[in-house]
DNA sequence: CGCAGATTGGAGCACTGTTCCACTGTGCCA
DNA sequence: TGGCACAGTGGAACAGTGCTCCAATCTGCG
């Protein structure tokens, strides 16, 4: 199905898988997972459902390709810069899935599900194997290598996808500083019995800088994997 | 709105928030978000939408209400017992919540979006509390409390949501011995020059156990907290 | 030129969350 | 005791969803 290309159309740019997920990609972004709707999409298109429907086999499989086509994007950037230690290319990893999962708020939820429903497949092992090459070059053993790198993983998609809010849908800064400080102020008066540990972290919490912790969690996990499965230092 | 408990009904246990939730968890733990409607909901409760909706809202809260309500029986399981090293307790209640998660499947794609679109409120609180004790008991100076316990909460709900599907959704274990097998095998068959990383992980991915790959990754991120964080040792 | 089959897109289906509103039953007050 | 106000109920209906069906089109080939 869909063996275009050799076809010459004048019709205005024909239909095909790539354009209808691009479509859905920027109809995600604009208005979140709710935005894609098979309508919004035929009006997008100037077409009908079946037309869609053809090229694609339902909405999830059209999310699930929103979600890889975004990912492989997002880990397609990095190699060409890996100038520095093997863990300054861990951290280059990691920043471009924070950053896309913080410019593409929606990917938080479908990596959520896709991961959960269809477990080791494309969009996942796209991810594992960005993370585990640089694991690799950390000269981590070779049969730690999959406990070490899911750790990993496991941090950077968890991370990225709870700090999605604060970094994207608010929009520019100056809500922000005014969100995070009515926060602070809430924080301050729970109640003292039931929320001790919270109360004492909101100043912590209203001051802190999405990226910067994110980077201070990775060096964490970091300095634990040298520590546990490096002989040396 | 709700006043009830002062006035005597004989009516087979009359309607209320409580048992709303108590419904709708059974419903997802039964058939997963999609089983959740409000059509089902209306049929086991016998009765009819417009009663649902004078206790709850609209389903976004139904939902909020579920999960705050298995993440908080999840998180109040642990204070009874906490006998050991402060370190024990960490994974206690890390442990707690990923069996939660593990039990109910739906909870991953719900505190994503929960977490996404109200972060730092009821749910995200009771986590952050939950673990932050635990973390000041550890001794980790004050000024790095918040980054320490975000970076945890990061980790357990990260590895938490992606190890759903290989816990519940499966089933049995002889299933799930099946399913990795296959998984390994066509790992095994990927393209050498793309996935190099993920072929060589392939037969480790086959005989890891879960939880002790979600502990091995509490104890990297434990030791990266003692080595950066604590004084001695 | 004409045909086979790959594409298209509009009408329509079953189902969703949600609203509206006529109705019940209960407790309060005269 | 009688009537009332109203919290609480549940059935009917609405707009919008994902998806299917199928008559109509367009394309390259013989």
């Amino acid at each position: 199905m869909a063996t275009r290309a050799r076809r010459s159309r004048r019709r205005a740019e024909a239909l095909s898988k790539e354009r209808i997920v691009e479509a859905a990609v920027e109809l995600l972004d604009a208005a979140g997972e709710a935005g894609l709707t098979f309508r919004a999409l035929t009006e997008r298109l100037a077409t009908g459902p079946g037309a869609i429907y053809w090229h694609v086999a339902n909405k999830d499989e059209l999310l699930a390709a929103a979600t890889d086509d975004v990912i492989a994007a997002a880990l397609a950037v990095e190699p060409a810069k890996s100038p520095g230690s093997p863990q300054d290319g861990i951290r280059a990893v990691a920043l471009g899935l924070f950053d896309a999962i913080g410019e593409h708020p929606w990917l938080a939820t479908q990596l959520a599900t896709q991961l959960s429903c269809s477990p080791w497949q494309s969009v996942t092992l796209r991810i594992l194997e960005g993370i585990g090459r640089q694991v690799g070059a950390l000269d981590v053993p070779e049969d730690s290598w999959f406990t070490t790198t899911s750790a990993l993983m496991h941090y950077i998609l968890g991370a990225a996808g709870q700090n999605t809010a604060n970094t994207g849908v608010l929009g520019p800064d100056a809500n922000r500083a005014e969100f995070l400080d009515a926060a602070a102020k809430a924080w301050k008066e729970l109640d003292p019995g039931d929320y001790p540990f919270t109360r004492a972290v909101a100043d912590q919490m209203r001051e802190h800088d999405d990226r910067e912790q994110f980077l201070a969690g990775i060096d964490l996990v970091l300095t634990g994997i040298i520590t546990r499965h490096l002989p040396s230092a």
